[in-house]
RNA sequence: GGGGUGGUAGCUCAGCUGGUUAGAGCGUCUGCCUGUCACGCAGAAGGUCGCGGGUUCGAGUCCCGUCCAUCCCGCCA
């Protein structure tokens, strides 16, 4: 039997015809006389009647039926009597009489609800295990497709803009500068070992020097990281590269992509073009290198006014190079012990060594700190943070960039806490996106005792910084932009380096990697680099961020078809496992646990 | 590597300062019901309280260890 109309479809235009629907067994309503079934299919649900009593073979059949078995019925459309109408349904005006039942497949019972409502509170563990199961709930479906319509759309804006996607190797060499990789054994190779590509960053910036001029990739990314809810092992990055364009060039691209994707899965017109914000700027007010704009609580900064203060704590880290930063925590007041408790625990675990507060009640400043504030003091921590009653501000002083940090963090926690409490709305569907640009090049590491690049050793520095490499390398801004949506990072890119000396440069005299270690891992690109690399830059844009965020969810799992759970595991079919010594024995590797 | 939260019936959870036979809702099964769409009604079955050890006359409850899930820090050029 094949089937002539999908679940969705029947309508009053089709009341007598005689249809074959072929689906799954979403819920049974069994009335004693009347039987009435929901048919589902990947499209939706019609209901089907049948009357037991009338066709002793349906009723027979019927009796051992179970929700999730896979059935086709054939039967004629009728109109719903009067008053039984389900108008929240799109088939709801009509139903089939069922005149004939095949089933194909009787299914056990469900180890979990699979409506939205109840599958949604089920431990995800479970839901993992049966992902079969979990995905034909409405909500997961409707997450697939989304992710499907995201990159249909990204494909179609590209191939509109002249782009062409090239596949580079999933199999890559190890360049263990930056993430963990995965390291694949070579059969041919004994002893010798691929690397899974974290990213195609070096093949694309090779498709420049091919003349490639326009290329993407939705690209497979793997990196042997901790997990987190935004961080699977295998990822998917949209990827960029363009030769001959500058920073602008980019962000009018990919504003133009975001705009398209928003326009084609939500319907959503994005204003462009999006807001630049210079790193230091969002650090100072925001706290983050990612900053959540929907909302204001800024931080302001009080270093020169402490630097003299009879408050030691303050006066102290002022003076030695760092920063005082404050947070009004406008109308949080009413803050409970525990939240407040739990507020220095997060700042603590990002390294302060307590919460300074200043709690503003019936015109009173109660803070076991105040009394060390000077009139001037207080009058102008009032005018810069419109200290009002019922505000609460929080204070951080350590080096700048941690100070900042902490705030940054306690800014997000208090807007939690005031949204619980109504005093402040953060819709999800705000969608306000920015750029970050103008990031320190290079940030010295104090463990490794030298410079590490910021994002990664490939990103052009601004033109008129590149004299301060070699005197202070990390006053050298890099050509390098984040997009920025909500508090999330969505991506990054930057304008490469294509000159082979700079690079050279970079590797060797900036991050003082050794030249033969340079050569064996870069060497080849250099040698690219020699024979016409054109000018080039692109970006590399997380998809599954960017799906969560479009299907309303925090999870990137929940828009993965497969994911692994945060310990790396696939509980569905059960990876990884250990293998045979046979195979350990063609890979010419032998195993010894080591503590 | 570190910190937080959780693990009790198929699912979601309750179970107080340790004390009869460990409960509820949903689901499952059986019966009834000819217009339901969260169908309804009546009844029944269903438990290694994650696992291991300890304290105690007595442990779901307290202690130690461990496993799993999850959130976060580190990490993610």
């Amino acid at each position: 039997m094949h089937r002539t109309h999908h679940c969705a479809q029947l309508t009053t235009t089709n009341l007598g015809e005689t249809v074959s629907l072929l689906g799954w067994v979403d819920v049974i309503r069994d009335q004693g006389g009347i039987i009435f079934i929901d048919l589902r299919d990947r499209k939706g649900v019609t209901q089907i009647q049948l009357e037991p009593h009338e066709n002793a073979k349906l009723g027979e059949q019927l009796k051992h039926l179970k929700l999730e078995s896979v059935i086709g019925i054939t039967g004629k459309v009728v109109r719903r009597p009067a008053g039984t109408e389900n108008p929240a349904l799109p088939t709801g005006q009509v139903e089939v009489v069922a005149e004939s039942l095949d089933i194909h497949n009787l299914s056990d019972t469900p180890p979990f609800p699979l409506d939205d409502a109840g599958g949604d509170k089920v431990n995800e563990d479970l839901r993992l295990t049966y992902r079969y199961l979990d995905l034909r709930r409405p909500k997961m479906r409707k997450n697939l497709l989304t992710r499907h319509r995201v990159t249909k759309s990204i494909r179609d804006y590209f191939d509109a803009q002249e782009f062409i996607e090239v596949e580079t190797p999933a199999l890559f060499k190890s360049t263990p500068e930056g993430a963990r990789e995965y390291l694949v054994p070579s059969r041919i190779h004994p002893g010798q070992f691929y690397a899974l590509s974290q990213s195609p960053q070096q093949f694309k910036q090779i498709l420049m020097v091919a003349g490639v001029e326009k290329y993407f990739q939705i690209a497979r990314c793997f990196r042997d990281e901790d997990l987190r809810a935004d961080r699977q092992m295998e990822f998917t990055q949209v990827d960029v590269e363009a030769s001959f364009v500058t920073r602008e060039d980019i962000y009018a691209l990919f504003e133009g992509m975001l705009k398209k994707v928003w326009k084609d899965t939500l319907g959503v017109d994005l204003p462009t073009p999006f807001p630049r914000m210079p790193f230091a700027e969002a650090m100072n007010r925001y706290g983050v290198d990612k900053p959540d704009v929907r909302f204001a609580l800024e931080l302001a900064d009080f270093t020169e006014l402490f630097k003299n203060s009879a408050f030691k704590v303050f006066q102290s880290t002022a003076a030695s190079g760092g920063a005082i930063k404050a947070l009004n925590a406008k109308g949080l007041a009413d803050i409970t012990q525990g939240e407040l408790k739990n507020l220095e625990e997060v700042a603590k675990s990002l390294g302060a060594k307590g919460l300074a507060f200043i709690k503003v009640e019936g015109g009173e400043w109660k803070s076991p700190i105040v009394k060390f504030f000077s009139d001037a003091e207080k009058a102008e921590l009032t005018a810069k943070l419109g200290i009002a009653d019922g505000d609460i501000i929080f204070f951080a002083a350590a080096p700048w960039e941690k100070a900042c940090a902490i705030l940054g963090r306690l800014r997000l926690e208090s807007a939690a806490l005031l949204q619980k409490r109504g005093k402040l709305t953060i819709r999800p569907d705000d969608w306000k996106f920015l750029w970050v640009v103008d990031f320190p090049l290079m940030t010295y590491d104090e463990a490794e005792g030298r410079y590490l690049a910021t994002h990664h050793p490939f990103t052009s520095p601004v033109a008129e910084d590149v004299a301060l490499l070699d005197t202070d390398p990390k006053k050298v801004r890099g050509q390098h932009y984040d997009v920025v949506l909500n508090g999330t990072e969505l991506g990054g890119g930057s304008i490469r380096i294509h000159q082979p000396a700079l690079q050279k440069k970079v590797f060797e005299d900036v991050l003082k990697i050794p030249a033969d270690v340079v050569e064996s891992r870069f060497g080849y690109m250099l040698k690219a680099f020699t024979y016409g690399a054109p000018p080039h830059g692109g970006i590399a844009f997380g998809l599954d961020r960017m799906v969560a965020l479009l299907c309303g969810t925090t999870s990137i799992r929940d828009v993965i078809a497969f994911p692994k759970t945060q310990k790396g595991q696939d509980l569905m079919a059960q990876s990884p496992t250990p293998v045979t010594a046979k195979q350990l024995k063609d890979l010419h590797i032998q195993t010894v646990m080591l503590e």
